[in-house]
Order: C-alpha cells, then structure tokens, then sequence
DNA sequence: ACTGTGACCTCCG
DNA sequence: TCGGAGGCCACAG
C-alpha cells in the first residue's frame, strides 16, 4: 500500500467513489485532479488498480466504449460487471452512457 | 538522469 | 465519415 505516487492514489481514489451504476472517462478523471492532459496515466493507472479494490470497469473511455476490457480477466469481465450493476452495454459501447456519465469534478 | 511505455485525447488529411 | 499521426503527462526500469 502506501502509495503515494500522488497521481495513482488519486485516480484510485476517485474511482472508488463512482456510484454503481455509474460510468465515467479517463480525461474526466484526469481533469478533476487537475491533469487533463494526463488521461493516459489515469488508465496506466488502472493497470496497478487491479491489485487493489478499483472498479475499473466503471471507467471508459470518452466514447463510453470499454477500451480496457481487453485487460480485464476474460473476455467480456468489464461488460458482465457493468450490466451487474444495471448498466447496459451494447458492442461494447454503454448505452446512455449520458445519463449514466457521472463526473467527478462536478459530483465532488 | 534518460528512455520506454500506456486501458487517452485531439487534430489534421 | 473514416483513418492516421502526434502530443501530453506521470510512473517504472
């Protein structure tokens, strides 16, 4: 633990308070803590966050398109918990993703 | 200290 | 409308 990193920490953090049910994007993620131009280390990020308790399958991309559900275990891991949590997916794509995008910067 | 990398985003053709 | 390339920032080796 302990991490530190200061951006990673964030970026786990700030998933963690995603409502079920919600989705959000790397670039809102990474502009809420002041770096929008670091969206590529928010889902870098998500890579370490799969050692901790990160749900990472709330996160897209901006296209609401589950990019890193190839980095998920099996295949269709991210669509499966998204759905769980009563969150439509369709070809990979959130359906409303609107509706459901929730922002962090505006939420918190 | 430098280089490589990455689940992105944006612009140009 | 679709495709390709670049840029950006932060972490790991």
């Amino acid at each position: 633990m302990k991490d530190n990193s200061g951006f990673f920490d964030r970026v786990y953090e700030v998933c963690r308070q995603i409502p079920e049910g919600r989705v959000t994007s790397y670039g809102a993620i990474a502009k809420s803590l002041g770096a929008a131009r670091s969206a590529r280390m928010v889902g870098w990020a998500m890579n370490n966050s799969h050692d901790k308790n990160v749900p990472a399958h709330r996160v897209v991309n901006r296209n609401g398109m589950l990019s890193g559900k190839h980095h998920f275990s099996g295949t269709n891991a991210m669509q499966q918990l998204l759905e769980a949590e009563g969150v439509e997916v369709k070809e990979l794509q959130i359906v409303n993703f609107k509706e459901l995008f929730w922002d962090p910067m505006k939420e918190l």
